[in-house]
DNA sequence: GATCTATTTTGATTTAAATCAAAACAGAGT
DNA sequence: ACTCTGTTTTGATTTAAATCAAAATAGATC
């Protein structure tokens, strides 16, 4: 794994095409030269769409597995709830991205993933997508790159590790901002959809220390905080800040 | 996902069969009914095996991907270099597993692999795979299980940020465990392969405080240590002790 | 707009782990 | 068996983050 499992380390902001805008399809078939009849076996494979709203889970831990999900639009939380109660965050997944990967290994969800805010999905019944996967060769393989991509993401989660927090929250908001400006969003300027708590849990940290390192790295002027809205007054700078800079 | 995405909970040592005992073929292919032709096109998928000395690299960050690396006997560790030098453990890897799952992504791999044994590998190249795949579908199907057990196991490494040194170790240890029962190995009785700094990297530790929670555990009369050499003598309490366990 | 609740910030203190340092030990090679 | 080197253990100290606590702020609801 290069150290840019979270973030390449030098995206060009403006050179980011807004390439799989709003659809499941699109993040899964872009690259991806299909024939009319192949078209419609796909436009089948995704016509299923729900509205998920805030609040709302799309699937809980223990459940059985038929479906992978492609968000929309929106934004979900994927998260576990320990012996003791305590919740533990997972995963944050935006627009674009696969939802119940983890599923597939034991055809149960292994999570739980919940809304953040009013969102849509495209769902995807796994047994079918093999199927077609069979006869459209780069389906299949672009469903194991986005697989891949998982794998790299979470084992880039490592990495931080060995970071402190200011480093860490650094890295976590180098990361969205990358994850945004694929999307065709601003890069330096966003809304967090997540709490102070869930941004901690998922960083090994405590809420206290998320919102100190977040004070700490506004005093530095490298970022403009706002409760829920961030502005990234100084990407160079921050990425220094990260040590080792990583992102998706 | 559930807490036991790095060990089931329960795990019943005695009624683990050693099933996927040393090949990459078995891994791969176990839970399939093949025919005559399918398992010649598989032998020919996977003959290409190699042997890799104590030491010596089976991949390297950077390099172009054209295989996965079935692992048939022996250990390895993966791992990324960060700009500044140091090295970040990314992962332990024996018998039974896969390597190079995180390359598909990028067509590159993104880490790199070095035995801390001398061992054995199948290489099984990629295309090939994807290939035969589309003809068995029980197979293609089979690397989408081990792609997602990847993706739970990664992802359950983030319960490791909520815990403290000793439960850390104690997971670690568990995790080991449960893997070496499912090879056939004795789960209570084992040989690190690695060193102290190489366990601390892993799990965001540093070399001394993994020693220190190896000595605690001991004192505790959870685990015996003898350097290298492990044994649990009291895997229930070891189990508690993590706190919220969870394993493969 | 006022009220209630959940979230966030900040401060004081404690605690766990990192760091610094040195001794003990193990394994490889001679 | 002896030496050398890399690894591990243990101790003393410092540091970063967790914890405890309270005030400030933001959002939601009436």
């Amino acid at each position: 794994m290069t150290p840019d499992s979270l973030m390449p380390k030098n995206f060009n902001i403006s050179s980011i095409k807004a390439s799989c805008s709003s659809c499941g399809l699109r993040e899964l078939c872009l690259p991806v030269g299909l024939d009319e009849q192949e078209i419609k076996a796909l436009d089948h494979l995704l016509n299923q769409r729900h509205r998920i709203r805030r609040g709302e889970h799309l699937h809980r831990a223990g459940l059985d597995f038929h479906s992978l999900y492609a968000v929309r639009s929106g934004f979900f939380k994927t998260y576990v709830l320990q012996e003791d109660g305590r919740e533990q965050v997972t995963g944050f997944h935006m627009t674009g991205e696969v939802l119940g990967l983890d599923a597939i290994s034991t055809d149960m969800h292994t999570c739980n993933a919940v809304a953040l805010e009013d969102s849509e999905v495209c769902e995807i019944p796994f047994v079918k997508l093999e199927e077609i996967g069979r006869t459209i060769p780069s389906l299949m393989h672009h469903l194991h790159k986005i697989m891949s991509r998982e794998i790299v993401h979470d084992r880039g989660m490592l990495l931080l590790g060995g970071m402190k927090a200011g480093e860490r929250l650094a890295t976590f908001l180098l990361n969205l901002s990358y994850r945004f400006a694929k999307r065709g969003y601003s890069p330096l300027d966003f809304n967090l959809r997540m709490t102070r708590e869930e941004i901690g849990s998922y960083l090994g940290l405590k809420l206290e220390t998320v919102s100190r390192a977040l004070s700490r790295l506004q005093e530095d002027g490298l970022i403009d905080v706002n409760s829920k809205h961030i502005r990234l007054t100084d990407i160079g700078r921050l990425r220094r800040q990260t040590g080792n800079s990583f992102c998706e």
